[in-house]
DNA sequence: CTGAAAGCGCTTACAG
DNA sequence: CTGAAAGCGCTTACAG
């Protein structure tokens, strides 16, 4: 392998100059950069980025902990992360935990050893418990997700409660008179947060909250979605809206309605939250909830890199709130559009 | 921090004997082995991996280049990749190309400057014609996918056409006598290579191809196959099975043909490719070929393991497939089971 | 504007 | 069984 020395040997010049060629520092005599440039070239000469990070404390790399790729959501927030970063010259290492507590502590203590600047942690194991133990890492931390609210780090999240407040608003003005509300569940996180929502809205129009309306629903995948809303029609609850809490449930139950010759959204308006992909391509396509994903990514980047490079800057922990967007496609448009 | 200077000057060793007794070599007098972990412990001392990596030459790192996250079959590979890979103590970098030629182009390089130990290379910008292209990067490379067969590089993929091969006997079995090629296109890659496996099931059974029945798709979404399903509706081709050439777009056709008031798996018969996570959760549930990518994720790795390991054993470009497996659900079966 | 030298934190021949 | 020392490939005060 070429070193700097090689390039520093062919251009006739100290390693330093070879150095000071490439990083741009201070100003050059314009030929001896040339010079340097033009053996960097016939060398085919690439900086070792280890010897780098050893030399300046930097890898640029950061981590994101999360749950689990495979669920679309995650997915698409690690692909934010990573448009967000690439911006900044970052990489980011994905790192599954698997939602296991003990999993994610390992990841956590082994970001201390120094080949990552910091890390993008969004809990699921851990929680608002075991916030004091954070404190232990000294790596430069910022949370995401709605486990542990109240941390001792900087936290960037969405807007659930406005979010599903909007979306049942948005379900009442299209003439929706028994909404669900449906994936309740928890009373904290996201669930409780998201219940709430729905339970403002209602209350700002003066309807009250029908408890047999309140569907519960723990895991949220398409499956248990499905499920759910089969029940739902088996119980015979007369509704004519849907507030899922989140996208995956929505879809599930949008097959289990059309099965059941209900028509979207003629006889029932829909609308979910968190704006994946998928819901560009069911059919109907899917109203919901983009709670600002890019901007979470973007934010929690800067906000890490601030804490990366001014590590005691002795700010004290931020909390961020993405601005979130309702997204109406199909599955809540009046009239109903052919598909 | 701690280094391991500290670490030797509490045990009142020489950080030859840390070293020693963190990494095992050698034996050692127990209790001066002892002595150097109590004051690791003590100290909570965590070895500099960067340090480690710039002496061995090895970052523990391996990046795994695929076109895009959001895409669930890229997603699940890639978790497939990050178990396999820790299995063998290793870290994946997941980086996206895009599909675009020139980032995959500039991904190889970046991979050059020492951080990165291998590549595992889906490519989808570069084509066959690229192959020679990839001799100029010395990086130890594995590569996945159809789009390059030929190249200079180990090459780890699936039985394209055994698999379509099963599918279309699968339903040709249960009574299927006119069924789609649902997603033939590009005559290369995955595309020719399943609808050979469609064309060599139908000689077998001495039957003749419809070209009628065979429905060009070029990029494999939900939306497309819907669309594709749409227009095959329209055109009031008979057909009581298909065969998809991925899930999504089996799962999009599905939609429409419920719609239509087709019955599935008794009025048609389906079953699609790649065996994501959907097809569990689908409505009914979507028979598919698993094509082994847990197979394919721990072949590569090693693989790639062993080329890192002796990157001078001037071993030829091996060719590895993975053996499929033919996931019967919901859509295939007879008589059909009630959801 | 450029060179000689120190040092980031490890591992590993080389001695003893 | 253990120590003193070299060196992985860079960057950056310190001189000149």
């Amino acid at each position: 392998v070429t070193t700097i020395h090689d390039v520093a040997r062919l251009a006739g010049v100290s390693i330093k100059t070879v150095s000071n060629a490439l990083n741009g520092y201070q100003s050059m005599k314009p030929d001896t950069k040339q010079r340097v440039l033009d053996a960097v070239d016939q060398l085919g000469y690439r900086p070792n980025s280890t010897a780098q990070s050893l030399r300046t404390g930097r890898s640029g790399f950061i981590s994101l902990i999360i749950p689990d790729l495979r669920n679309p959501y995650f997915a698409e927030l690690a692909d934010s992360v990573m448009r967000a970063a690439e911006a900044k010259q970052l990489s980011v290492l994905i790192q599954q935990s698997r939602g296991n507590r003990d999993r994610e502590l390992a990841l956590l203590r082994e970001a201390r050893t120094g080949r990552i600047d910091g890390v993008l942690f969004s809990p699921n194991g851990m929680g608002e418990a075991d916030a004091p133990l954070l404190e232990a890492f000294d790596t430069p931390m910022v949370l995401l997700g709605e486990r542990i609210l109240n941390g001792p780090r900087d936290h960037v999240t969405m807007k659930n409660t406005e979010g599903t407040k909007a979306a049942t608003k948005h379900l009442l003005s299209r003439g929706a008179t028994r909404i669900l509300a449906f994936g309740a569940g928890r009373p904290t996180g996201s669930a409780g947060l998201r219940l709430a929502g729905y339970r403002d809205a209602l209350k700002e129009a003066d309807l009250l909250v029908d408890d047999s309306l309140v569907i519960a629903i723990t895991d949220w995948y398409r499956s248990t979605g499905a499920a759910a809303m089969r029940q739902v029609l088996e119980d015979n609850i007369k509704f004519d809206g849907v507030v899922a809490f989140n996208d995956s449930i929505a879809l599930g139950a949008m097959r289990i309605l059309q099965e059941a010759g209900r028509k979207i959204p003629d006889d029932v308006a829909m609308i979910g939250f968190d704006d994946i992909d998928e819901t560009r391509y069911s059919l109907p396509t899917l109203s919901s909830i983009n709670p600002g994903r890019d901007e979470i990514a973007v934010t929690a980047v800067a906000c890490l890199v601030e804490r990366i490079t001014k590590p005691d800057s002795g700010i004290a922990p931020r909390r961020f709130l993405s601005d979130f967007e309702l997204i109406e496609r199909e599955s809540s448009t009046v009239p109903a559009r052919v598909g």
